[in-house]
DNA sequence: AAATCCCCTCGCACACTGTTCGACTATCGT
DNA sequence: ACGATAGTCGAACAGTGTGCGAGGGGATTT
């Protein structure tokens, strides 16, 4: 039996006198392969030729193609950028998060295959988990719900950028672009729905407006769905803290107030 | 250019003479291969084998492996049955979709990547599209949250069960099996939340329970979260269409009562 | 009965993938 | 000056998806 389970995080790094061919050089690479070309144009030969070095050379300072990816995947989490956890609303946060990610896997549409494979143990997706639960600890979440509610916003934005993600990259790699796009498909998808007007009801009434919009008016839609059930939970949360030590308050707000 | 945008299900079938090989035959035994050896294992040639012919003779009945994986990822969908949604409530309706399709993404944990990467058009995906529409529809949501409703929900199951699925691949591929699994890589996760303590914490707290319940608990949550919230849109849809239409009532069970 | 057609199968070949191995160089500490 | 060691690299291997053209076999037409 091999390591039962290892992950780049593990193992800490080469000795790297830092010589020609660094980690970050590689990763940065990487990325901009996989952005500007997709997920299917790296390949170690490729990466290793924009680095003008030989393909197998980049085994020296990664294990292989996962650990790579794994790498790229957590500096995706690093371009979110969030609000101090001590001195923001959960509210702000939730929302900020939310956004934030959405765009950051627009930006880079190939991670959501990755974060849909393999766990996110890298150190900026720790920070980031890290401070959201700061921030509902500090809102009046209790231990079980507290984690729940964390875990259930990240569900809802990776969720949900990943079917917009598909229509999106499936239409660009048609090579057409704008309105046009959505209306060349809609014959295809007009086929598909043969038999459900229901739908093909749906399709037509947003024909007529912009995509974007619409998805964005959706997305804003799911999170304030989840917020005002999120909003519920902190309310029960704060009433059992409440019945249980009568004499400390969980809102912080509350308590500074007495 | 070429076609703009195509899937299987705009390219109608071969005639079907039905001699040997046929797409249900192949489709079924790549389901087997998928289920049986994950995604990895899946290749042309091995699927050839299985059915005791030549590799490329697929390609008679299939353009390519991309459709292959559309097909089987609705045979999936399809695996999904749903109740009458003239006769059950919308929440009801809700919670069977969330708790069945989360059901079919474990039984077939290779769907979660493909879902996040192509679009789901086939005749299975669209029939629950469709009885989700009809169901909330008949429930009193009106046009354009009623399409973000439907989508919210179908997010947060595939977000949820993505991460979720991740963890227990990787796991199973380690060889362990049960608990003994997750005390192993509870030493990695913690050498990975170093500098964190809040995350510590919560994984310790975690350690002594079934992480199984966990995680059923965790989607119970999430999925209640999002049903307040749903909940409180469809009060404001109802309020709107009475507003709009005085004489008619959105809600069925009150038009009865009238 | 013979010839034609067309559905379907399949072997070969191509360009490509991730990864291993052993040989090689350059730089460092002694 | 010398050995060690960090780092690079070319060749090779076992795979991959797929295009092409040659065929087989049954039905249809002449």
């Amino acid at each position: 039996m091999k390591e039962p389970f290892s992950s780049v995080w593990t193992r800490e790094g080469r000795p790297a006198k830092n010589p020609g061919l660094s980690r970050d050089q590689i990763v940065r690479a990487a990325m901009e392969i996989l952005d500007a070309e997709g997920v299917d144009a790296l390949s170690m030969r490729r990466l290793g030729a924009k680095l003008g070095s030989g393909a197998t050379s980049l085994y020296w300072h990664i294990a292989h193609k996962d650990e790579l990816m794994e790498l790229v995947m957590d500096e995706v989490y690093g371009e979110l950028s969030l609000p101090d956890p001590e001195v923001t609303s959960w509210e702000d946060m939730a929302s900020i998060l939310a956004y934030g990610l959405r765009a950051a896997f627009v930006k880079h549409p190939w991670v959501i295959p990755l974060v849909g494979t393999m766990p996110s143990l890298g150190p900026n997706a720790m920070r980031m988990s890290s401070q959201m639960l700061k921030a509902f600890e500090r809102a009046g979440f209790t231990s079980p719900p507290l984690d729940y509610a964390v875990s259930t916003l990240l569900a809802f934005v990776l969720g949900w950028t990943g079917p917009e993600l598909a229509w999106r990259a499936t239409l660009d790699s048609s090579g057409m672009s704008g309105r046009e796009l959505d209306a060349a498909m809609m014959k295809t998808v007009r086929q598909a729905a043969q038999g459900h007007p229901d739908i093909l009801r749906r399709f037509d009434e947003y024909q007529a407006k912009d995509p974007d919009v619409v998805r964005a008016l959706a997305f804003d839609f799911g999170l304030t769905c989840l917020l005002d059930g999120l909003r519920v939970r902190l309310a029960e949360c704060r009433e059992r803290a409440r019945a249980d030590v009568p004499g400390i308050a969980a809102d912080p707000d509350e308590a500074s107030r007495t």
